[in-house]
DNA sequence: GTCATTATATCGCAATACGATATATCAAGT
DNA sequence: ACTTGATATATCGTATTGCGATATAATGAC
């Protein structure tokens, strides 16, 4: 349990890093040639990719954005004045507000999803590389020593 | 080489977005706990994790970061004043600036380091699974047809 | 030595997430 | 049904941070 590192696992943590970006800035880049702030995106897919019986709302998709409810309202509001959501007050609590995609945003997304799929099937393998990399490399190499 | 994707692509795609923001909300949080700022933290992590004959300079870390050279000057301004970084005009070519960690950057990366490869190990699987689920997952399901 | 290029730095700006706070609605207990 | 506490969403002001435009300095090609 010491907080010993070799040079080789800074090394693969910062290459980890260094691909987690390049997926992101590639997801940026395609979202924003497509005329969509990264976040919208994201909220856009979390909101197609939502499997749920009740609606998707302000408050779930805070949860799978990973941000406060009341930044969801803000990127809700973006999203609605730029015609990709659709909310509506819930009518069985009226405290929701249930939040469907616009035609304008599936065809959005299927063109950046599909895109994003053959970007993700290319990086994969490396990521996979990666991570398999730094699953049970203990420190000092104390593999099958004998 | 259809738009075509199906609800299942589209969990899978929304699933592996919320696996890695949860990644970098971790990240984050730890680097901020520790006092650093997340971009502060990737800052260290790609200083130290380079691997090359020529030192670190503010370009190529605004190579490894993914961020234009101009940014990449404020970020090591704010790890100069907050002691992380040691910055030195290089001798053999006095444009550059050659950046080292200090032992404060390196004891700060040691801790928060050692509990990334813990948290990354501890992610890898579901995150692999994501990966491999997407890799040839063609539409309409024609896997190994007849 | 001149000039285009490279490396870093500065300034003003725009985007976005947050904290603090407010309002509306629901649910539980009585 | 009324109060109360909790839940869901919304608003406002603020802080962080990255970028575009631009500037300065050093290098290298000729």
């Amino acid at each position: 349990m010491s907080d010993f590192l070799s040079d080789a696992d800074y090394e693969a943590l910062a290459n980890l890093r260094f691909t987690l970006r390049r997926f992101m800035d590639f997801s940026t880049s395609a979202a924003q040639e497509a005329g969509l702030p990264g976040q919208q995106h994201q909220a856009l897919l979390a909101i197609r990719g939502y499997r749920g019986d009740d609606p998707m709302t302000i408050g779930l998709l805070a949860e799978r954005l990973l941000i406060a409810p009341h930044t969801a309202t803000e990127l809700v509001g973006r999203l609605v004045s730029a015609g990709y959501v659709a909310r509506r007050s819930d009518p069985k609590d009226k405290r929701r507000q249930t939040l469907e995609l616009t035609v304008k945003a599936e065809d959005a997304l299927r063109r950046l999803s599909a895109i994003h799929l053959t970007e993700i099937r290319d990086m994969a393998p490396r990521l996979i590389d990666l991570l398999t990399g730094l699953q049970d490399d203990e420190p000092q190499g104390r593999k099958v020593p004998a």
